[in-house]
RNA sequence: CGGGGCGUGGCGCAGUCCGGUUGAGCGCGCCUGGUUUGGGACCAGGAGGUCGUGAGUUCAAAUCUCACCGCCCCGACCA
């Protein structure tokens, strides 16, 4: 390619509202332009690296053996409805309009689509395992935007499914995509940890997120030195013991004027938030719940959905508040509830004599001991935070901020009903697959790569997914240095060798600056006095050190550096 | 969905409070000519704007009012 034809449209400033250095570096490099909200065009060169990381993925899933398809974007309701439950609004799935009816959802999870294909094509247990992925442009209803490419209305991503006849097979299966992801990231020039994802909402038995760390990262990770690690959503430690006085008796209702919060209720009656029950009221399809936690606890407001239908929940208003329990949201408490679903933490377990809200505005009950003045249901609700004890090693845990960029799920096999694909086995019975999903997100492989491999100057590309391998720089594209130029060119065609030409007429300081913005790994400059020689310099843009190679050498010089840096 | 802010050549901004000498400017980029040519050159000339859209107030609106649209931030936390 020559550079004077190619659409790579450089900036010198950066635009208004960049969110991070790899937003700033794509816009500014001319790889991405922003069109609306979310939505964000990828020019050539993105293009080119967005292929580039395709056809990695691509490799690898073809060497162990997955088939690629290429499903239909805006599926009618029959198709997902079996499988993947109606598009409700707020689930993360969005929704078009188009002549042959009202709203549909243009996104149905690509497992729906494969299960229905699974389910009228595939009979019997002699067809597995079959391992079906593609590669595409799914829609994200987004409800908060962020400018950037990580947070989109759209993202090019690859989806798969593998089927299997037994756990044993999915197990197979899921082994074989973790180190294929493995392989495909290494081989895009990022380093990722494995970590335990929620898996709320999306009924699966196991759940494992790819992520990559980096500050301005959208997902929160709970680590451990003993190598425990999951995403904040799902994460847990170890419950700090309290002591109790012993229970005596019914609660006794005592006022408390004026306190609201926990620690002014702490400070009143002399109660700590330890000894105190946290009560928070939640709306999920139009259904109240109480969720109870120990005082001094947060909500994990990700692990509430599964007790809320598995639907986004929301906090309840003031005005519901007030009708559900006839007080204000500071007086709330569990005692005499009833006609909604009361869901109390683990840490509330076996404690005595505490202290909550008494459905009464100014009054509080003490001497409130669960399971006896109330009966809950039992579950993890509370938000872990850094510093607790690993629940595993009893260390003290840490957190990091990363990047989410590939997931694996097993699909729990026994809660499939109706849509379950199944088979024949073989003395004739129909038994239920065992499925697996995975994912790779290809925009933020490449907006993550950027975020960590840079410079004051730009982009450092690794050679895997540049969007060009080398750009060759003719100091002036004139005479003697334009006919070494082209020569060098066509040569490096003919090597297979992916090249762009800067035949610009600029000032070597304008290319040379393009380059390294661009982020082209390597650099061939051509000047006057070195062609003279029989000589060009070669650059290379991650160490920015130069060497002399005679010009008949350059070709293999490159070739043996590029391949070098190929991992795996 | 709620609260706040912004919208002026391709990009970044000034001007808006206090309506009128501002024929709407500036920097970067772009075009032409010349001088340059190893890290974003210089000189001269030039093109490019419905001041987001529509209505209103006024002798007069980028400037004041209202509505709408778009975008950004914060909150509700989504894959």
């Amino acid at each position: 390619m020559r550079w004077s034809q190619a659409f790579i449209p450089t900036l010198r400033e950066s635009p208004a509202d960049v969110e991070s250095p790899s937003h700033r570096l794509l816009v500014r490099a001319g790889f991405i332009r922003r069109l609306g909200s979310g939505l964000y065009a990828y020019l050539p060169p993105g293009q080119r690296s967005l292929l580039k990381i395709a056809g990695i993925i691509r490799a690898e899933l073809g060497a162990a053996g997955a088939q690629e398809f290429f499903l239909p974007l805006p599926h009618r309701h029959s198709v997902g409805r079996d499988t993947g439950g109606p598009a409700r609004s707020g689930d993360g799935l969005s929704s078009v309009e188009d002549r042959s009816g009202p709203a549909s959802a243009a996104d149905i999870p690509h497992e729906a689509a494969f299960t229905e294909l699974f389910r009228r094509e595939i009979r019997s247990y002699r067809e597995l395992p079959q391992v079906w992925y593609q590669i595409h442009a799914g829609l994200c209803d987004e409800l908060r935007l962020k400018p950037g490419p990580r947070r989109l209305r759209q993202s090019l991503r690859m989806d798969s499914c593998s089927f299997d006849r037994d756990p044993s097979g999915l197990d197979r299966s899921y082994r074989l995509h973790y180190d294929l992801l493995c392989r495909t990231f290494t081989r895009c020039g990022l380093k990722v940890d494995t970590v335990e994802a929620s898996s709320a909402g999306t009924d699966c038995s196991q759940s494992v997120d790819f992520v990559v760390r980096m500050g301005g990262g959208e997902d929160c990770v709970i680590s451990c030195s003993c190598g425990y690690a999951a995403n904040l959503e799902c994460a847990t430690s170890r419950i700090s013991e309290v002591a109790d006085e012993p229970a005596c008796g019914a609660p006794r209702r005592v006022p408390t004027p004026g306190q609201k919060t926990i620690s002014e209720v702490a400070a009143f009656l002399g109660a700590p938030a330890t000894h105190q029950i946290k009560s928070l009221v939640y709306i999920a399809g139009d259904k109240p719940y109480l969720f109870l936690l120990r005082g001094d606890h947060q909500l994990n407001e990700a692990k509430i959905r599964a007790f809320a239908g598995n639907m986004a929940g929301r906090q309840a208003r003031p005005d519901e508040i007030r009708e559900l329990f006839g007080a204000d949201a500071g007086s709330l408490g569990p005692v005499g509830i009833s006609g909604m679903p009361i869901v109390a933490d683990y840490a509330l377990r076996g404690r005595q004599n505490m202290t909550c809200g008494a459905n009464q505005d100014d009054f509080h009950l003490q001497g409130v001991t669960p399971d006896v003045h109330f009966r809950p249901v039992w579950a993890d609700l509370r938000a872990a935070e850094p510093g607790e004890d690993c629940s595993r090693c009893g260390r003290p845990l840490g957190m990091y901020r990363a990047t989410r960029i590939g997931y694996l799920r097993k699909l729990a096999t026994a809660s499939r009903e109706s849509g379950a694909a199944t088979v024949l086995d073989a003395e004739g019975k129909q038994v239920p697959v065992a499925v697996g999903n995975y994912g790779i997100d290809l925009e933020r492989i490449l907006s993550s790569v950027v975020e960590l491999c840079h410079d004051d100057d730009g982009i450092i590309w690794p050679g895997t997914i540049a969007p060009f391998a080398v750009v060759l720089t003719p100091v002036n594209y004139r005479e003697s240095v334009k006919a070494a130029a082209d020569k060098l060119y066509e040569e490096m065609q003919g090597a297979q060798l992916e090249v762009l030409l800067d035949d610009r007429q600029e000032r070597p300081g304008v290319k040379f600056k393009d380059a390294d913005l661009v982020g082209i790994p390597y650099r061939v400059v051509l000047g006057a006095e070195k062609v003279s020689r029989g000589q060009a310099e070669l650059f290379e843009r991650a160490s920015r050190k130069t060497e002399l190679v005679d010009l008949a050498s350059v070709i293999p010089a490159l070739q043996s550096r590029l391949l070098g840096s190929v991992p795996v």
